[in-house]
DNA sequence: CCAGCTCCCGACCCTTCGACTCAGGACCCC
DNA sequence: GGGGTCCTGAGTCGAAGGGTCGGGAGCTGG
């Protein structure tokens, strides 16, 4: 049970993957992402207002309106949007910018010097990955690709 | 806010380095390490009983008894003691040994291969980091060393 | 041989946080 | 201008974190 993510860190992931996977360009909308990765539409609207206070999505509303990424998918790492979700990685209080956090041992304290190391670090891996990655291997995997068509059939 | 570490595995941590750093090799009791370390010492005995299960204490009760590592300072590393403390390390529960936690999507879910993945590596990443490598570090520093004396002064 | 020291065990408590839900407003487009 | 979509902020519920406590068990020095 150590270092568990948030929802809304796996959630926004998947979300972004969803987009730059099935999207052909056009915004793509909560209801649409929510069928797909099993998220309440709810929830989605709330990561998403992180996700675009990040930089990473741009919306549009209205009918025929949605979500669309900002940037390339290359240029979209996890460690964008787990920052946007929960903030910036600290594996510990000590150091952060929280004046009432801050531990009163800090300055004689060896740990604190390690575990800010070991943040900055774990940051760096996160940054490495892109959602351009994820869907070069859902590719491989073969999942199936439902394509926003410009035209809504009526049935 | 992201994936911080709780108090426990941050507390156990110190309070190893601190047996490793004082002790000489006599046990080293929980007040003297509340002392030094500024942890509630019933927190503590709490903390150290899962430590113990962990095998990376043993004990002695008693007066003069205490806690004592059962391995070098080298071969302790910060990924024993989370996962002491903390469980197994797992960002994500979709797979999870907990069945009422597996994410019905696993399968056809690129994401929950990736989580697992970087799990593994967050897991190696801390089992490289070891108590003694603190020592050498506050040592360097210069942090003050306390030696449990055999004997006691009365004044 | 026993008093007192130290560890041992389990239950308990309080606050915070995560994971949603909801009502209603703001835009937009046809 | 009406229905579809995003936007905003508050509210709820349960779980988990962080810590406390009372009392028992084993040891040992006097």
């Amino acid at each position: 049970m150590a270092m568990r993510l948030s929802t809304k860190s796996r959630y926004g992931v998947r979300a972004l993957f969803d987009i730059a996977y099935h999207s052909v360009g056009l915004p793509t909308q909560i209801k649409d992402i929510s069928r797909r990765q099993q998220i309440s539409p709810r929830y989605l609207e709330q990561i998403f207002q992180k996700l675009k206070k990040a930089g990473l999505l741009g919306s549009k509303r209205g009918p025929s309106g949605g979500y669309f990424l900002l940037r390339e998918p290359s240029e979209i790492t996890l460690g964008d949007i787990i920052r946007a979700t929960e903030g910036p990685f600290e594996l510990v209080f000590c150091v952060s910018e929280n004046p009432r956090k801050i531990c009163p041992r800090k300055d004689d304290c060896v740990a604190s010097e390690m575990w800010t190391d070991i943040s900055r670090k774990l940051g760096d891996f996160f940054d490495s990955i892109s959602i351009a990655q994820l869907c070069e291997q859902a590719r491989e995997v073969g999942v199936e690709r439902e394509y926003n068509h410009p035209y809504t059939y009526h049935i």
